[in-house]
DNA sequence: CCGGTTGTTCAGCG
DNA sequence: GCGCTGAACAACCG
C-alpha cells in the first residue's frame, strides 16, 4: 500500500468523514482510542507515508507501515487496529502503527520535506543533501526527512529516470544530477499518483521489480543496497556512479 | 506453499 | 550516552 501518493489517495477516499463525529470507536490499538468518541474531525492530512486525523486539540498519525490496510465502508475478517463509525459511515485500519500527536502540527512537522505537499521546498531538500556528502543516494531518498513520502519503487524509478547509479554518493553527484534528484522526487511521485489513480501504475515500472534495462537490453543487476538494505534494480551501463 | 516485501522502531552493541 | 546496525514485526501476492 503505502509510498506517499498511495496516503494521498486514502485521504481523498476519506473526505466523507471530514467534518464528522466520531459516534463509536473500537479497535486493539494499545494507546486509548477512547479518546476519539465524540470527537469531530476537523479534517484529513498527509505528511509523506503519515496519515493524519485532525482533531481540535491533537492529531492521531497513522502509519501503514509495509502491510497496513484500511477498509471504507466495508471489513475484513481480521480485527481492526482503529474502527471509527460515522452517521454516514465507517473507517477501519488494520495491521498499522497508531500515535498521537498532541498540539499544533506545524509543530511536529517540516512540511516543506513532502515531496507532494505545496509545501515541499527543493532549495531546503538540497541544504539538507548538502550536510550528508557520504550518503548513498539509494539512502538518501528512502531519508522520509529530506524526500518525505519516497519510498522504494520511487527510490528505483528515479535512479533509473536520472541516470543515477544507486551507490553514487550524494556528495559527489554533479549540480545538475543533484537537482535533478530532488526534481524527479516529486515528479515521479505524481505520476505514481496518477498511474495509481487509474490502476496503471505496474505497467509503467521501468526498472523496478524488471529484469532487463529498457534502454540498453541487459539484465538488470538486482541488490540489496545501502544501509537501509533495501532491494535496489540498476542498470550498469546507463547508469553512472559517481564517487 | 513458501519466499519475498511499497517500512519503521528499538534493543543491543562498541 | 551517543550513533549505528540488524532483528523483529506484519499480511498479502505470485
Amino acid at each position: 500500500m503505502p509510498e506517499g501518493p498511495s496516503i494521498l489517495i486514502l485521504k481523498e477516499q476519506v473526505q466523507q468523514f471530514s467534518g464528522q463525529k466520531i459516534m463509536e470507536v473500537s479497535g486493539n490499538a494499545k494507546i486509548g482510542i477512547e479518546r476519539l468518541h465524540g470527537q469531530k474531525i476537523i479534517a484529513f492530512k498527509t505528511w509523506g507515508k503519515h496519515f493524519l486525523i485532525c482533531f481540535k486539540t491533537f492529531t492521531v498519525k497513522i502509519h501503514l507501515l509495509m502491510f497496513g490496510s484500511y477498509r471504507i465502508n466495508e471489513r475484513k475478517d481480521t480485527r481492526p487496529r482503529l474502527s471509527m463509525k460515522f452517521k454516514n459511515g465507517e473507517l477501519n485500519f488494520y495491521t498499522c502503527s497508531i500515535q498521537f500527536i498532541e498540539g499544533p502540527l506545524d509543530e511536529a512537522y517540516d512540511w516543506a520535506a513532502d515531496v507532494l505537499s505545496d509545501a515541499w521546498d527543493p532549495k531546503k531538500a538540497k541544504k539538507k543533501l548538502k550536510e550528508v556528502p557520504d550518503m548513498l543516494v539509494c539512502d538518501a531518498l528512502l531519508t522520509q526527512e529530506i524526500f518525505a513520502g519516497v519510498g522504494n519503487i520511487i527510490k528505483n524509478e528515479v535512479l533509473f529516470r536520472i541516470r543515477v547509479h544507486p551507490l553514487s554518493t550524494v556528495g559527489a553527484l554533479p549540480v545538475k544530477q543533484l537537482n535533478l534528484m530532488i526534481k524527479e522526487a516529486r515528479n515521479y511521485s505524481f505520476d505514481f499518483l496518477e498511474w495509481k489513480k487509474a490502476f496503471v501504475l505496474k505497467q509503467h515500472w521501468l526498472a523496478h521489480n524488471k529484469g532487463v534495462c529498457p534502454r540498453d537490453n541487459v539484465p538488470f543487476h538486482r541488490a540489496h543496497l545501502g544501509k537501509k538494505h533495501r532491494r535496489t534494480f540498476f542498470c550498469e551501463l546507463c547508469q553512472v556512479l559517481y564517487t
